[in-house]
DNA sequence: GTGGTCTAGACCACT
DNA sequence: GTGGTCTAGACCACA
């Protein structure tokens, strides 16, 4: 798995990198019982600063994607609210489809964009143990 | 058309102002021609201050969605970039629907939930003229 | 002589009028002693508000275009100081070459692009009386 | 460089500022990969309120001469559309030798003034490394 | 300590 | 009466 911080763009490092662990998590580079990296490594990593990986990890832990271990670090383990996950999908997708209808995108071409999306992160499910990743193990 | 500010969202005010105008434009609540409310108006309206509204407008402008009249103010106008929108379509999904698989919503589910949000938009589109919105004439 | 009135510009309508009768003056479509339309006159041809007008013209009579007789309405009389003129150009070149300069256009560029704009001018100068000017005689 | 703002000017004073920094960067004192000091030491150096400097910074980022990073603040940073900032030089030129031929400046006062200029911002470019600027490093 | 956000009040330019 | 500008003070998110 890689990194990668926009510094110039206008979304906050530390949402940047939950999203990348986020994704991470979706195609299975990043498996349930999995450590990420220390706080320290990961700032190195990345080349950010310690504080904001440490708000990444925090903000991961409240929405139930890691749980902090103050022996392992941050541990993958997916706290899943179905019902609670459904409605926030559902907002998400409220706004996102809002603004598509106003750029003329069809309800067709939305279930296109969604086939690929899941094709990719399924296809990334299956067989990409690629080394080099930032998992410990 | 209704605007509603949560004061306690994280999300800041005239980021949700911007949100319910879009999605105001694609239950075609709002058309293409008519003009929003005067900044001071909507900040009346809204019980916020004229400079957020100011700002919410802004963006907005900035987005392609109104153009600024002198003479009649923000005026609702689409300037749409088909294969640019297409692709913020995409970035957005990719990160939603990322979130989704982490939690387990099926592929399935999303486009459930595609159809459903299309269908609400485009019910809205068609019959409900009612009155009481807050776009002028 | 046609007038074009961009509404949605960030430029005032008053300047982007005054902008134009001095380009009209510049191709000699409008000549030294011509009467500039009157305000009420303009105002319809322009679809634009009268103050609007009048402000133009003001703003043009205290650069020393035109003349404004309560008779004859608004003549064209060139009041030049040209000293003062110079300077002026000095003044707006720093800012419009910086620019340039910035964003990589070499002295040659500027050179072509004076050069073009000076024979379109006197190109106008020379022969293009078409009919359906705005100026009265 | 200096900054140095005229209250009594009709312009605005984040346009004045934004100019005097587009006058800083192509005479080179301002150098790609600079910083800018923070809006409140700017606001401190120029005698004038933060949101004002912020204002003059926002445009100059949309304007593709700085970016805004997270970490270092605003970053001159030259983006560059050729095509586009000749058309753009042709329209503002257009305005400016309109006004100039009417006050019967002569296309080689112009042509002189252009060399004048051009060459003090290239004199600036070589060898003024002076101290005091306002840039940090 | 940085920029971003929100509020507020005042003045002005513009239509 | 409209939006634009400027100022000001406060709080927060971010790094």
């Amino acid at each position: 798995m890689v990194v990668k911080i926009d510094f110039n763009s206008s979304e906050a490092i530390y949402i940047q990198l939950r999203n990348q662990i986020i994704m991470g998590i979706a195609t299975d580079r990043i498996r349930e019982g999995d450590t990420l990296p220390s706080v320290r490594q990961m700032a190195e990593y990345a080349g950010i600063n310690m504080h904001t990986v440490n708000k990444a990890y925090s903000v991961l832990r409240q929405e139930g994607f890691v749980k902090l271990d103050r022996r392992k670090g941050a541990v993958v383990s997916l706290d899943i609210d179905k019902y609670q996950a459904l409605e926030e999908m559902r907002q998400n997708l409220d706004v996102v489809l809002a603004y598509g209808i106003c750029r003329n995108i069809s309800r067709q071409e939305v279930h296109q964009l969604v086939d690929l999306i899941y094709d990719a992160y399924l296809k990334g499910c299956t067989g990409c143990q690629e080394s080099g990743g930032i998992t410990e193990e």
